[in-house]
DNA sequence: CGATATATGTGCATTATACACGGATGTCGC
DNA sequence: GCGACATCCGTGTATAATGCACATATATCG
C-alpha cells in the first residue's frame, strides 16, 4: 500500500539524515569538513556556479544561513566567489581546485559506499529503483513547489 | 548507474526535508505542532510504547535531545509517560487519545498527499517502488549500524 | 530619473543538538 | 544478599544552526 511506501521512505530518510553516513564518507575520502557545509559544497561542485538564493532554495534553508556557510567554505579555500556574468547582484560560488578535489574524493567514496550497500542487487533492480526514484523525486518536487501551499487556501507559505 | 540513484535519492531527501511538506500535512490535518516534535509523535503513535533511548535511536538524535522533546509532547498532552512493564528504568512514552487523534489525522492527510503525488502511477510501479525502497532502507540501516563505523577504525574527526 | 523587485550580507534571538555528569534501576558474578 | 558494572533517564552547559528584520547594492520597469 501507500503506507508501506511511506514507511520505507521515512526509514530511508532517517538513515540518510544520520551523521554517520556523511562522517563515514568524509573519513573514507580522507577529508574533514563540517557536516552542514558538506551538502552545500557538493551541490556547488555538481551544479556549477550558484548564487546564494538559488543554493538556499536547493538546500531548503534560509538564504542568510546559506550565506554564512558559503562564507565558511570560502574561508576554507574550497569555493570562490565572483560576480555573476549577467547580474552584478549575485556573487556566484564556484569550487576551487581544492574544493573540486574534495568533491571528487567524496564521489569516489560514495561509489564505494553504494557498492557495499547494493552488493547483492541485480543491475535490473538498481536501474528500476533509480528510474522510479527519479520520477518520484521530480513529482514530489513539483508538488511542493506548485501544488501544496495553494490548495489549502493558505497564502504564500513562502515569503509573505 | 549508481550516480543516478544517488542523485535521485538526494533530491528526494531534499524535498522531504523541507518544512513545507510537514507544514502542509499539519495544516491539512488541522493541527498545530512544532516541526521537530512531529516525527517523534508519529513514531510513538505507530510503534507503540517507546523509551527515550530507543526513540532516540530511531530518530538518529541524542537521547538528551529526545528527552526534552518528549517532555514537550507530554506538556502538550499528546503523550503520557509511564514506567516500563518489565524495566523500571525506562519511562515509556505512549500517545494519549488526543495524540492518537492527531496521529490519525496526520495519517489521513498523508494519504491524500501521496495520492496527489502518485496520481498517475500504476499500481505495479507503486508496489515495485515500495518493495525496492524497503529493501534499500533495510540494507542501508544495517550497513550504518554494523558496517560503516568499525571498518575505518576512525573515531575522532567529530568534536575536537 | 523614480519606484519597485531581487540578491546579498549582518545583527539578533531562538531553537536544536550534543556532551558531561549524576541519580536510579537492572544484571551478573560471587 | 551484595557489590561491580551497565543501562536508562534527566539536567546543566556550551555550541551550532537557523530564521527574521533590516540595510545595502543592483536590476528592471514605467
Amino acid at each position: 500500500m501507500r503506507n508501506e511506501l511511506h514507511e520505507a521512505l521515512m526509514d530511508l530518510v532517517g538513515v540518510v539524515n544520520r551523521p554517520q553516513p556523511d562522517q563515514y564518507l568524509l573519513n573514507l575520502a580522507g577529508v574533514s569538513l563540517d557536516r552542514a557545509l558538506f551538502p552545500l559544497l557538493v551541490r556547488i561542485g555538481l551544479r556549477g556556479p550558484l548564487g546564494v538564493v538559488e543554493l538556499a532554495e536547493l538546500a531548503g534553508r534560509d538564504h542568510s544561513t546559506v550565506s554564512r556557510q558559503v562564507a565558511k567554505l570560502e574561508s576554507l579555500g574550497l569555493v570562490e566567489r565572483r560576480a555573476g556574468a549577467t547580474d552584478a547582484r549575485v556573487r556566484e560560488a564556484v569550487v576551487t581546485p581544492a574544493g573540486q578535489a574534495m568533491v571528487e574524493a567524496i564521489g569516489r567514496a560514495r561509489s564505494r559506499m553504494y557498492a557495499a550497500v547494493l552488493a547483492d542487487w541485480t543491475e535490473e533492480d538498481k536501474a528500476t529503483l533509480a528510474r522510479l526514484l527519479r520520477r518520484l523525486a521530480d513529482q514530489a518536487k513539483a508538488w511542493v513547489e506548485d501544488g501544496s501551499p495553494p490548495p489549502g487556501g493558505e497564502q504564500g507559505a513562502d515569503r509573505p
